[in-house]
DNA sequence: GAACTTCGTAAACACCGTTCACTGAGATCC
DNA sequence: GGATCTCAGTGAACGGTGTTTACGAAGTTC
């Protein structure tokens, strides 16, 4: 059945049972119990085999935020499919809702993809990644392209978008168009006003913010139920974008 | 001069040693090289004697985030000092430049303090510590406090205040009027509506996700410059509180 | 000066990441 | 089919870690 060799087949075997294990140690006990010996221990092999097939054990935490950004991205996607295609609100609320609700059931997780120095996890190879985590990225980039693409009305921009951002908003907007355009329907580039762009970038702040606030409990004061807090917040975001429902 | 024994203030002085090195050695190479063994080799002493100081390496970690609050606390009173003590904006202005500033100059001092989970870090018992940190919090409180009761007009809000806040709201209320009266004129509460106090902690998530999205290289595309759209934002959430300047 | 408290030590234990020489089984070639 | 090569996994070792324990040597108190 399958063409590979035997060898190769144990070898992919191994190598996903060494993630699984490492994932469910850095869920239950944090990243700091995520050692080579556990994960070896686990597996019922020794420590030093695992470099058969990570470099060392920095290399393994990067290929997990790999996994844990495609399984993010996985749940994401399962959310969207029951949203009507053409209800692009619903989509955005399904995504951030996603979004909030995977980071407070996965706080290790989240910490260790989004709040984590550069250099604490390695050098991330700034070139290829223009996302945060290639699958979530995908998702985020074309939720926000669809959203703004389909915006009701030409929305007065509130803000002057600031002059020195343009350059990078305008390359940002082709990342977007492009993300929307593989994905099915092509989208006219002048529908897309810059302002736009730069709002979007702004939501994933207050996206990002309420999220992690939440995760790491550093909000101002105790908050009984943040959910009504979050879902005013993406309320008004929507509004501001000139969707009203 | 001292009227503390000999041993006393020994003891102060080695315990200030302490937390100096450990703090060296989260500034320049991370959490994890926080080690009780390096901090004893620096210091001259072996590593089993930290525990005359502290409980655990947990526990040196725990009052290593006091001690961060506090110097950061400092930073920003300073940047205060020079600001005119009736131009709330350049107040505002003053502590989230400062606020930024310090985040990406002390990165792993940001994560410890302001990413970091509470099981990875101990409990940091939820009754006491009403704010992010004692003294940082203090100075955030104080001036959010100046600024929603100096606030020009009688803001129509935004957004309506989700009911199910309002007990919450209503607490953070009472403790953003006790900063401000404790550190001078009082506050007629009639001045200080929900929806300035519902904004004021948009505004910290707002505020919290860029520089924590900065620090940590999590938006979405790649930015020259940040700082003007961080400046940008501050305006936009100072002219929706009704200061135009 | 005796009794007591406290700081620091050395030794030990159980972990950790990582390197290295080596074995044994799968894959390949003749 | 047998020789050869490749490579996953091993055991031992090195230097590092947090933490506990018994003990000595000061400072403090009476």
């Amino acid at each position: 059945m399958t063409e590979a060799t035997r060898r190769e087949r144990l070898r992919a075997e191994t190598e996903r049972d060494i993630r699984r294990q490492a994932r469910a140690l850095l869920v239950s006990h944090g990243r700091d119990a995520v050692t080579l010996r556990a994960i070896a221990r686990e597996l019922g092999i020794t420590a030093p085999a695992l470099y058969r097939y990570y470099d060392s054990r920095e290399d393994l935490l990067r290929r997990l935020v790999d996994d844990i950004c495609t399984d993010l991205a996985v749940e994401l996607d399962t959310d969207l499919a029951v949203i009507p295609a053409d209800d692009i609100t619903a989509q955005v609320y399904a995504v951030c809702h996603g979004f909030r609700r995977w980071a407070l059931a996965h706080p290790q997780e989240f910490a260790l993809v989004f709040a984590s120095t550069e250099d604490t996890l390695g050098i991330c190879r700034p070139d290829q990644r223009a996302q945060v985590g290639d699958q979530f990225g995908r998702i985020f980039l074309q939720v926000a392209g669809r959203l703004i693409a389909s915006h009701p009305a030409p929305t007065p921009p509130h803000t002057d978008v600031p002059e020195s951002l343009h350059a990078d908003l305008e390359s940002f907007r082709a990342v977007l168009l492009d993300t929307v355009a593989a994905q099915g329907e092509p989208v006219d580039p002048e529908v897309l006003p810059l302002s736009a762009v730069y709002h979007i970038t702004q939501s994933w702040v207050r996206l990002y913010g309420h999220v992690a606030l939440e995760v790491f409990g550093r909000f101002p004061f105790a908050i009984g139920n943040p959910e009504p807090m979050f879902d005013s917040m993406l309320a008004q975001i929507l509004a501001e974008m000139g969707f009203t429902d």
